[in-house]
DNA sequence: TTGAAGTACGTACCTTCGGTATGTCATTTG
DNA sequence: CAAATGACATACCGAAGGTACGTACTTCAA
């Protein structure tokens, strides 16, 4: 059992990071102080300062909070799944539900980039929802007849989690929610349809050797 | 001819917003202080304050900037072609160029979504580079054998171009950006080979009504 | 030609906010 | 039990966005 004094240090640092989600999904990054954060958990800047190392570090709790989430959601939607294209099909689904969520919205796609930089957003990707979609693709598209190489593969995942996380953001945006993802699984329904065909009937090995 | 008042007026006012993009670029939006815009542009903020309402109207100036001259540049490479598929290889050759500008990476891509909103970023989106977007997809699938509706076309323009970004931006970061446009370029054939595929031979009217 | 009005700024200042330096009290440890 | 350390609180600083107000030059009407 860790120590009384950890204990409380623990329920402290927790309470920063609840009211910094919640502030930084209500208002986003640049509205939310630390004044705020802090007059929220009821400490002071003293405190805050003392577990984190600034703004942005307190940010990125909040970011890998939201993100862990994400990625356990849709994990537990795609497991279970032998079929790969129906696997491709559950995880979709979780998808477009994380991607609705407020706090994915704000703080993963719409401030995450900004206050991270490019280069340490993608890098937190790989390590989350990214992989779960690498995995799926691998699994519908690694397949012998196709000569696709690791770099291929991960260019396919790239493809996908951009068009998932566009079309994941129609949805939520959208005044009717279920038509629009109903829409979104119709499309993505048609392209991996077409891969499929390609996929079976082994066609697919000019296309890998064009321009 | 303009004024004489009204020359000098423009030329300030295009000086700021001509330092604005560089700083935007270089070291992003919350990096970039308006006594730094004033500095460059030999002006004071009395002047920024005249021509605009605050830092975020500077920004926008400089984002609708950018995106118009990528808008621009695109459509210079789709037009002339008559040939649809021909017509969305040369609009992603292009995408994938424009995409790799600092300037169009750091103020449209990482601080456009955190500045301007989700939603005011979207509609931003939606008068350019999407535009031509959804006319290409337009003429690649508006077929009568299929039964694609207003917002079925709209759904698939918003997954090709998340798709698009996500590839370009893996190409901008990639360390060969020649070979990872080669990448990408392999990839979304294969894609628009299964569609195409489909749509030639009218086999998606199930896929348009499936769940 | 002249004077009033408006434009295009410049100057000075205010407020907020992220960050820091330092003090303090309870807890742990030797 | 005293020294050391952890977990904060308090006070303060500087930068940065924004505002209020002054001013010089231009335009235009009489």
């Amino acid at each position: 059992m860790r120590s009384r004094r950890q204990r409380y240090s623990d329920s402290t640092k927790r309470a920063l990071v609840d009211v910094a989600e919640t502030l930084f999904t209500e208002h986003g990054y640049s509205a939310t102080s630390l004044d705020a954060i802090v007059a929220g958990a009821d400490v002071t800047k003293g405190a805050l300062y003392h577990h984190f190392s600034g703004k942005q570090a307190i940010f990125e709790a909040v970011f890998d909070r939201i993100e862990s989430r994400a990625t356990e959601s849709i994990g537990r939607a795609t497991e279970g799944h032998a079929d790969p294209w129906e696997k491709a099909t559950a995880g979709l689904h979780a998808f477009l539900e994380v991607v609705q969520e407020p706090g994915y919205r704000q703080v993963v796609i719409s401030d995450g980039p900004a206050v991270l930089g490019l280069e340490r957003y993608r890098e937190r990707e790989e390590g989350s929802a990214y992989a779960l979609v690498d995995e799926v693709v691998r699994s519908v598209l690694a397949r012998d007849e196709w000569a696709l190489d690791e770099q291929m593969l991960d260019t396919f995942t790239r493809i996908f989690f951009g068009a998932m996380s566009a079309a994941g953001s129609s949805v939520a945006v959208s005044d009717d929610p279920v038509a629009a993802a109903a829409r979104v699984d119709t499309a993505i329904g048609i392209i991996m349809e077409g891969l499929r065909h390609l996929v079976e009937s082994g066609a697919a090995g000019s296309a890998t050797s064009r321009t």
